[in-house]
DNA sequence: CAGACGACTTAGTACTTGGGGC
DNA sequence: GCCCCAAGTACTAAGTCGTCTG
């Protein structure tokens, strides 16, 4: 296997980095082989420096046997897919032992038990650092190299020459024209910087002001125009030929199963959009090349193409106690790892979902001693005691996160271990205000009425103390964690949560009943499935931000109900002249409202003929009335309340299957295919199951 | 033992898509 | 058939938490 090292950093040195691409040929060259990496993978493979050998090209298909998998969908990607047994030996798992001997031992369908598996898999506990015996893939794809379009930007109202990194740059900066980022000085004063700097030994005579981008962008939105007019041939072109791509690299072979990869793509470079007040913010986002990614698979694993010419991979690992696929470091913007893996439904991914859910329901089972521990905790002669009671206290009513340190170089957001005493206020009544910036700064506001003693604690800890210094001065994450342990095994601040909201789904579904559910529509069971859910999503605090157009969205809700309204009025009084006159003698049809274009009738208001006609329009005009309001409202409830992410991470899946067996909901309308897929594993729960 | 590192989950937002209303 | 919007998905940032290291 190849191990260039001629690997640059990424972008470190700007000068450095555009001269390197600044002839261009390279990136040219590069972008067109790229472009034909699918075809060639699949056609020829004599040509690359990760010759690899494929004994067996057919595609053979892989015999499913778990039947926990049965639902499993064989996506079909082209991985010369060995057949072999997914039931290995337990001394097979024993580390050591390469794939090799694995994937020889013994012959397909001798041992079908799944039951048995399992039990194994259990007992394997002092292997249960192995995460797979085999793994095959096709490797991680690249973003094309940047090609030149040619439009310059002005400076002083003249155009002026760019090379391939600065034009590229400068592209990246233009898309964000016209968007909040623009204005943001933060972003503003870490991109121009790095701009400015790209120029040497020149940029001291260069004002970032005095650039126009402006024709970049309106590049940009020809472009977007012109894709958007592309033919419905072209867009299907493109369409499938992703498709192809997609195919090829999301398959992958686990322990004898196909399975889907993650994100696949290598992240392209941009300019750097953190969440908040973020201090790197603009600061461009290098290019990875090929010797930056580490690959991962089987010691007898084909080794997967590079699919940039002229580049390798920077090195083949065989870490079966990881479950990545392949990974790679980017320290272009802030010093991070990141990691292909395969995909939310994935055997392995789902295992570890499912633990999470069991995890926190033993959590259930414990709470009460742990609560007590905790109480008692709090009245401790110990300050740490307190504090670590206190926080137990906070993340298991508040559903807070731990709040572990964070760095200078990143936006000053907070959990529990790490609030500052600026960030509460002790009120009157036993009361405890909550003001800070959490995950993705967003915003904890919340005012909650406490015990006596955690009132007291709370005070007691903001005693003497500036409003920068931290509440919790004498525990953090670790030990707060290492206290949960104490009290159960693996037990983390984290399950909280997890506990905490699929607990709160589970009670408000089950008060079904009482709301007489079996009466109820499909529609109004929706509504109050989403009920539920939105307290999930309220006590994790998950919000999203309101569009800009919301108010605009509504107010035309309440234009379209308000004529709808009228007009309901209006067929009354016709309805009554109707029973007066015996008889009406005409039909008539208005237009009501139209478009500027004067092309769409918005809404046509029907006076018909007769009273059962009338009738029947009053009817169906209090419908319609009736759903414009439904929708209204739960738009309004959702404001800035997001649902889904509780659904993805929080809420056993269990409980709402269930539910909807329970009543009849076709879990479809609750769980969007993604999430079917993710969850299967829940999916024939039976009955009689809760949390 | 603190801080860095590594792996994995959780998170909001930007973009795409598809299904209902005309 | 077209248009529009909401829902769904892709993307990647930002957490958590265990472990390694000096």
């Amino acid at each position: 296997m190849s191990n260039k090292k001629n690997t640059k950093k990424a972008s470190d040195s700007e000068d450095e980095d555009f001269e390197e691409e600044e002839d261009g040929s390279e990136g040219s060259e590069e972008e067109d082989s790229a472009e034909n990496s699918v075809k060639e993978e699949e056609d020829e493979d004599d040509n690359d420096e990760n010759d690899i050998k494929e004994e067996d090209n057919a595609d053979t298909k892989i015999e499913v046997k778990d039947e926990n998998n049965d639902e499993e969908e064989e996506f079909k990607p082209s991985i010369n897919g060995n057949k072999r047994k997914n039931d290995t030996s337990v001394e097979k798992a024993a580390g050591l032992v390469n794939a090799k001997q694995v994937k020889t031992s013994g012959g397909d369908a001798i041992k079908k038990p799944v039951q048995k598996q399992q039990d194994s898999d259990d007992e394997d506990d002092e292997n249960s650092d192995i995460k797979w015996k085999y793994l095959e893939h096709h490797g991680v794809l690249f973003p094309d190299y940047w090609q030149k379009h040619n439009v310059r930007p002005r400076y002083d109202g003249k155009p002026f020459d760019l090379n391939l990194y600065q034009e590229e740059m400068a592209t990246y900066w233009s898309q964000t024209l016209g968007t909040d980022w623009e204005h943001k000085p933060k972003y503003r004063e870490n991109f121009s910087k790095q701009f400015l700097d790209t120029f040497g030994k020149d940029k001291s005579k260069l004002e970032f002001d005095k650039f126009d981008f402006t024709p970049i962008k309106t590049h940009l939105d020809e472009q977007r125009e012109i894709r958007k007019n592309r033919s419905k041939e072209e867009k299907n072109q493109e369409k499938q030929k992703k498709e192809k791509l997609a195919d090829f690299y999301a398959g992958a072979i686990l322990d004898g199963f196909r399975e889907k990869v993650g994100q696949f793509m290598i992240e392209p470079p941009t300019l750097f959009k953190g969440r908040g007040e973020h201090p790197k913010m603009g600061l461009m986002k290098g290019r990875i090349q090929p010797e930056a990614v580490v690959i991962n698979i089987a010691k007898d694993a084909p080794v997967p193409k590079c699919s940039v010419p002229g580049h390798g991979w920077s090195e083949i690992v065989h870490k079966q106690d990881v479950t990545w696929l392949a990974s790679y470091k980017d320290d272009s913007v802030k010093k991070q790892h990141k990691y292909i893996f395969l995909s939310a439904e994935s055997k392995l991914k789902a295992e570890n979902d499912k633990k999470k859910y069991e995890k926190a329901r033993r959590l259930k089972n414990l709470i009460g001693q742990i609560r007590e521990n905790y109480e008692r905790k709090l009245r401790s002669s110990d300050p740490i005691d307190r504090q670590l009671g206190t926080a137990t206290y906070l993340i298991d009513k508040l559903a807070l996160r731990v709040g572990n340190e964070k760095s200078e170089e990143e936006a000053d957001t907070v959990g529990c271990c790490s609030l500052r005493v600026e960030h509460i206020q002790v009120l009157d009544n036993s009361q405890i205000g909550f003001d800070f910036l959490g995950k993705d700064s967003m915003r904890y506001q919340n005012t909650v009425k406490v015990t006596e003693i955690v009132w007291k604690n709370m005070q007691a800890f903001t005693k003497n103390k500036k409003p920068q210094d931290d509440l919790f001065d004498r525990i953090d994450a670790s030990s707060l964690n290492e206290y949960l342990k104490s009290q159960m095994e693996g037990l983390t601040a984290k399950v909280f949560r997890t506990y905490n909201a699929s607990h709160t789904l589970q009670q408000e579904l089950d008060k079904a009943n009482q709301e007489g559910l079996d009466k109820m529509d499909l529609k109004d069971k929706l509504n109050f499935y989403d009920e539920a859910n939105r307290n999930v999503a309220i006590l994790c605090n998950h919000q999203k931000t309101v569009g800009k157009n919301f108010d605009v969205m509504v107010g035309k809700m309440e234009q379209r109900i308000n004529i709808y309204k009228d007009y309901e009025k209006e067929l009354h009084t016709h309805l009554n002249k109707c029973k007066k006159n015996g008889v009406n003698p005409y039909e008539k049809e208005v237009i009501l409202e139209e478009k500027d274009d004067g092309k769409h009738k918005m809404f046509v208001k029907k006076f018909p003929g007769t009273k059962e006609k009338i009738q029947e329009a009053i009817e169906k005009i209090k419908k319609k009335i009736d759903e414009e309001q439904n929708k209204k409202q739960s738009k309004e409830k959702n404001k800035e309340i997001a649902l889904g992410t509780s659904k993805t991470n929080y809420n056993d899946p269990r409980i709402s299957v269930v539910w909807c067996k329970k009543w009849e909901v076709p879990v479809e309308k609750v769980f969007p295919k993604t999430l079917i897929a993710k969850f299967v594993w829940a999916m024939d729960t039976d009955l009689e199951w809760s949390f």
